[in-house]
RNA sequence: GCGCGGUUAGCUCAGUUGGUAGAGCAAUCGCUUUACACGCGAAAGGUCGGGGGUUCGAGCCCCUCACCGCGCACCA
């Protein structure tokens, strides 16, 4: 018997050495497998873009879970004999790597200003490089089957070129604007953001009510009321009926009278407060909405800094947390103040990266244009292009109640700000010359052109993920991908598997871009996965320092064991908790396993299994139910049932094949009595088992099935056969 | 306010088209049985959140209530 049997199993031992192999044979690589005649050339394909992790910092369990997922499903379908490519990258995460160095420079005393754009960068793209190389490493060992030949990154130079090649056609199509519009500003990061990087934190705050005039109007932020010269009110409510719109009266406020003009929308709620307001076009998005209804004006009052500007008088310059008593005190002395309510709730705009309270300005920002009729793409909006793949079923998202969610997203959609004040990302490709506007791929030619400071959001060149990484540059001037491309051979994706708290973010952005540029859908399943969390069922944070390494818990229990606890059990969208027990109950079965098989390689050394294949009705019984099994999981596989598949092989391995036949089997070679039968089942069995299991746990099977007495072109197990025969819709014969 | 999940054994969760409730972990009892004590065997544990309905039959379908979680909108 091999003498690496006669030692307890150690996942340590084998590991690194067994992806190695794997790496070496080349075979992650599906043009390889073509090569070697390991799959035919006119297979069919299977193909995952790996969700690319953010180069800032090192593997979490979470993606542990996620990449347990994919490298499950893409070795099942290399087993199948499919076309198969998962392939690896990372992203360059724009605002969160921004911020992320920022912090290390200010924590070395030094700020980004100070330092200058181009010094910044080199920083972070130092950073960065150290970053990508950590997490390749570790997803080398979670055992992930990626293909390395052709990682990608989000801000590499291909890609770039992908990103300058997107913008200039939605800039062409008139889809990209720029304009002065409402925008969500963080004063803390010194940029735009998106509505879906805002994070709403509710926040006990004073709810201040002031006389206005005739009227009494409520407000949380007194800070931004200095320009307040419209009074809003219901049309029909009664109690205001005297006054009419356009209607207007001078009323005392902060610094001396102003003139305030009555306008009547059906916006105010008649129950709320006194059913009158006051509107801050520039701070409010509400408001700004209302103003350009009826086109009144906009007026500024907090700079980017959060600072009061001249229009507020004695407190211009003040910061606006810091103005907000001496505001209302002078109203007090005033004697405009009706009340304070100390106990209402107010939900406060947050940027999600920086912490930043949002301040809503108005300003000069990039944006796409999510309701224009796009006449190439006939003449549908790219709200309807990222609608109608889902609803008519072309793009599967599971589990389905995630599609109700994704309409409810796309109906409340608005326009997408893809403008960033922050230095790290793809650089907006327009560039100015006094009032001349170029926007190309390439810099304009002659003198005097001064490109955008602006960069771009991260999830612009994250939405071309499934065909920037297939073979850019696209065959452009036909709309098309160039022939025998990776983008034509692998595009569209067969499955995207991100959590699914980044479904609008990234998958949504995915889909539209995809529909946009090359008319076709980025993939056909998205098979959204749940947050990982500890095992109290907290979130895991930096601030709860509850953050498990897992490479350590690797080093202590093998990847396969961790990526077992990641499946079994784990439906698609359901959020899970990570308990180390079950990661040790993974690892007794995996040392189950190596137990098993050496008493399979003992009990078969000097056997040819090839002569005498005769079994006994109670073995032939076995063999059937192993096969019956088969059946089932190659189907549940299908369905994207891992969670089942895996605790259905963990059970029959442990409770059929070990606690049942290899007992069984112990009686017959003692007692002298079929024992041929009990040998040929037993070796059969392993090898199938062997092949399904190695999908969830790869290492082990491929370190057993390099032991395994079997025909002289064994391959790796890797590329060997899944135990089912789909030409004919049954199992293999061993 | 609109919408979506969840509530099943002490804990974590499965439960496919409705047909007498399942797994892992933990706990109990007994085992050095020659692959494995990271083991083997045995037993124990649930009125499937409450109420109502459809059905010969409901954890699963319908209605309703409660609690937990999430998304979106409003928030003057």
């Amino acid at each position: 018997m091999d003498e690496r049997l006669l030692k307890p199993y150690d996942p340590k031992e084998i590991e690194d050495k067994i992806y190695k192999l794997w790496e070496e044979s080349g075979f992650f690589n599906p043009d390889i497998c073509i090569e070697k005649g390991i799959i035919k050339k006119d297979a069919p394909k299977f193909s995952i873009v790996l969700p690319p992790p953010n180069a800032t910092g090192v593997l979490h369990l979470g993606h542990v879970l996620e990449d347990s997922m994919q490298d499950t499903m893409i070795r099942y379908h290399r087993m199948r004999g499919e076309k198969t490519l998962w392939l690896p990258g990372t992203d360059h995460a724009a605002i969160a790597t921004d911020s992320k160095i920022t912090k290390i420079l200010e924590k070395e005393g030094l700020k980004k200003k100070d330092i200058g754009r181009e010094k910044f960068l080199e920083r972070v793209n130092t950073f960065v490089a150290d970053s990508r190389k950590t997490i390749v490493s570790q997803l080398r060992k979670v055992g992930a089957s990626l293909d390395w030949s052709r990682e990608a990154f989000t801000f590499d130079e291909k890609r770039n070129l992908a990103v300058r090649t997107v913008f200039k056609k939605m800039y062409d199509d008139g889809l990209i604007y720029r304009g002065h519009r409402i925008v969500n500003w963080d004063p803390k990061g010194q940029t735009v953001i998106s509505d879906d990087e805002l994070v709403y934190e509710e926040k006990k705050s004073k709810f201040y009510t002031f006389k206005y005039g005739p009227f009494e109007i409520g407000t949380a932020r007194p800070e931004t009321k200095f320009g307040d010269k419209y009074v809003v009110m219901h049309p029909k409510d009664e109690r205001y009926s005297k006054w009419k719109h356009g209607d207007k009266l001078t009323v005392e406020w902060i610094n001396g009278p102003i003139e305030a003009t009555i306008i009547k929308d059906e916006i105010i709620d008649m129950e709320f407060g006194t059913g009158v307001m006051t509107i801050t076009p520039w701070h409010s998005h509400e408001d700004f909405v209302l103003a350009e209804k009826y086109k009144l004006d906009k007026e500024q009052i907090i700079d980017k800094y959060s600072k009061l500007l001249p229009i507020a008088g004695e407190f211009a310059g003040m910061k606006i947390l810091d103005a907000r008593e001496k505001i209302v005190e002078k109203l007090k002395t005033k004697g405009l103040l009706v009340s304070i309510d100390e106990n209402y709730i107010n939900r406060i705009a947050t940027a999600e990266r920086t912490g930043g309270i949002i301040e809503p300005q108005i300003m000069l920002q990039w944006f796409i244009d999510v309701n224009k009729k796009i006449s190439s793409r006939g003449n549908k909006t790219l709200k309807e292009l990222m609608l109608e793949p889902v609803r008519d079923n072309k793009i599967n998202i599971l589990p389905d109640h995630f599609e109700k969610v994704y309409f409810n997203w796309i109906e409340n959609l608005r326009d997408w700000c893809i403008s960033r004040q922050i230095w790290y990302g793809h650089r907006i490709p327009v560039w100015y010359k006094n009032k001349e506007v170029y926007c190309g791929i390439e810099t304009p030619e002659g003198e005097g052109w001064i490109q955008d400071e602006d960069t771009l959001d991260t999830w612009f060149s994250s939405g071309l993920w499934t065909f920037s990484t297939l073979g850019w540059p696209f065959d452009y001037a036909h709309g098309k991908p160039k022939k025998g491309s990776d983008l034509e051979t692998y595009h569209p994706t067969s499955v995207i598997n991100p959590g699914y708290e980044i479904l609008f973010f990234w998958v949504a952005r995915m889909i539209l871009m995809s529909q946009y540029l090359i008319g076709e859908i980025p993939f056909k399943v998205v098979y959204l996965h749940g947050i990982l969390r500890d095992a109290k069922g907290q979130k895991f944070s930096k601030s709860l320092g509850n953050g498990i390494d897992p490479i350590e818990v690797i080093n202590e229990y093998g990847a396969d064991a961790l990526r077992m606890s990641m499946i079994v059990g784990i439906g698609p969208g359901a959020d899970s908790k990570f308990d180390i027990q079950k990661v040790k109950a993974y690892s007794k079965f995996t040392n189950k396993i190596w137990n098993a098989a050496r008493f399979v390689l003992e009990n078969t050394k000097d056997f040819d299994s090839t002569k005498e294949t005769e079994l006994d009705e109670e073995d032939k019984k076995s063999e059937k139910e192993l096969q019956n099994l088969i059946t089932e999981i190659t189907k549940e596989m299908d369905e994207y049932k891992f969670y089942i598949v895996a605790e259905k092989l963990y059970h029959y391995f442990w409770h059929t094949f070990a606690d049942i036949i290899i007992e069984r089997s112990k009686k017959k070679i003692l007692e002298n009595k079929n024992t041929i039968s009990a040998r040929v089942l037993l070796l059969s069995q392993l090898t199938t088992l062997l092949k399904a299991l190695h999908p969830f746990i790869p290492f082990i099977t491929e370190e057993i099935w390099s032991m395994m007495p079997l025909q002289k072109d064994k391959k790796l197990l890797l590329v060997e056969k899944w135990p089912f025969d789909f030409a004919q819709g049954k199992p293999n014969d061993n």
